[in-house]
DNA sequence: TCTGGGGTCCTAGGACCC
DNA sequence: TCTGGGGTCCTAGGACCC
């Protein structure tokens, strides 16, 4: 394959960024995004130090990183290490509105995106790049450089927001490029700097080894992306599997194929929640009824407003040891509706153990088609009808 | 003081069919 | 009486990501 240009832009802090448009005031103290909205006193500001509760830290701006709270924290446990820090509760819908500006604003100057969430995409840079070579501009990457810089302006001037950006030739590498000079920043990779850029860096970074893969790495005296690209793949593949071990492999020498991907389906759409204490499967019945019920009706909305049906219903339950177990059931026919989603998470609950208290709960819908599609194409029913034309 | 909520992908065994 | 292989669907769990 011929080289590519390809970006990732990631959003900087970006929840609590999005609250410092509003607060502006804040802006230069340490601020935590996270836990759950309080009634009346919402609108108050609060430090972490009067939280207490279940939660964890979405967002933290890099003045409060500075004291080690970070995302994915416990609240509980960042009021410890940063008990002044602000706390404000997440807006999503508001993350959302700006989620959808910055994206329109890229595909503007950019059109090849691909959505990783909320805050981060991949956008394939690499037409853009060869036409304006065309035009005379004499080194490629250079012009790629000059791309991302009108991309972040146009991100500024339609959010307010700062992104920072990696180009490089996969998405692999360019991931890893994003981070290397946050806040802000813009980091142009070639094939050549791995060895000094990437090497040096933890396994940790590479996107597709997590917290599991990296502690087994670390047994093994690997803890760099260097050594695990000097590491013997045989060894690799033994310890990991044929395809994991072979992958990891390969991503440590900064090889990477995938396309960008600007368009996909949803598989799943699902609905949970966290008991602000644990329930006792018996003694909270009525309420742990309602909360499940209520999950099956959201879950129902949103397959609604989003035009989609499906034919399996999950359950997800986790134990107050924090042991989660999952049962779901294939129905004959896709549904969309919440009585008939709740009965089948209803039968899902009576094949799991109900012996200790409860900590979460939650419904899940898979095996998606398209509300609209005709029946015919979905049901292998007798009773659809046969397509006629005239 | 433990650990949110929304997802995707992979593995692996068993059923069932040809 | 013992022995096939391939393909697909279903289910459960787990790793990982944002």
């Amino acid at each position: 394959m011929s080289s590519r240009f390809i970006a990732h832009l990631d959003m900087d802090a970006f929840y609590a960024s999005v609250e410092l448009l509003r607060y502006p005031e804040l802006r230069g103290r340490p601020l935590v995004i996270g836990g759950r909205r309080r009634g009346a006193e919402g609108a108050a500001i609060r430090t972490l130090r009067e939280y207490s509760g279940r939660g964890v830290i979405t967002t933290a701006t890099y003045e409060a990183r500075k004291f080690g709270v970070n995302s994915g924290m416990g609240l509980m446990k960042a009021a410890k290490l940063a008990p002044d820090a602000l706390l404000l509760p997440a807006d999503f819908d508001e993350y959302r509105r700006y989620s959808r500006l910055f994206k329109e604003a890229v595909r503007a100057v950019a059109p090849h995106v691909e959505d990783r969430g909320i805050d981060e995409i991949y956008i394939d840079l690499t037409a853009l790049v060869l036409s304006s070579a065309a035009e005379g501009a004499p080194d490629s990457w250079a012009r790629a450089r000059v791309i991302a810089t009108d991309i972040q302006r146009a991100v500024r001037d339609a959010t307010g927001l700062s992104c920072s950006i990696g180009i490089t030739p996969n998405k692999l590498l360019s991931k890893i490029a994003s981070e290397l000079d946050k806040p802000g920043g813009l980091t142009v990779l070639t094939e050549g700097d791995v060895p000094a850029r990437i090497w040096p860096l933890p396994v940790r970074k590479v996107n597709g080894i997590g917290p599991k893969a990296n502690a087994r790495l670390e047994r093994l005296g690997i803890r760099t992306i260097g050594e695990l690209a000097k590491a013997d793949r045989a060894l690799l593949i033994g310890q990991f599997g044929t395809s994991y071990g072979a992958w990891m492999h390969e991503a440590a020498h900064g090889r990477d194929e995938r396309a960008v991907v600007t368009h996909s389906e949803p598989k799943s759409i699902s609905r949970e929640t966290t008991f602000e204490d644990d329930l006792h499967p018996v003694r909270d019945r009525e309420r742990l009824s309602r909360i499940f019920t209520e999950l099956c009706v959201r879950v129902a909305d949103d397959l609604k407003r989003k035009g989609y049906l499906g034919k399996t219903i999950g359950l997800k339950l986790r134990y107050d040891n924090f042991k989660t177990v999952t049962r779901d059931r294939t129905l004959d026919e896709p549904t969309g509706d919440a009585a008939a989603i709740r009965r089948a998470a209803g039968e899902c609950l009576k094949r799991v153990a109900l012996d200790r208290r409860i900590r979460l709960l939650g419904v899940r819908v898979g095996a998606l088609s398209k509300a609209d599609a005709p029946a015919f194409s979905r049901a292998r029913s007798p009773a659809a009808p046969a397509a006629t034309l005239f």
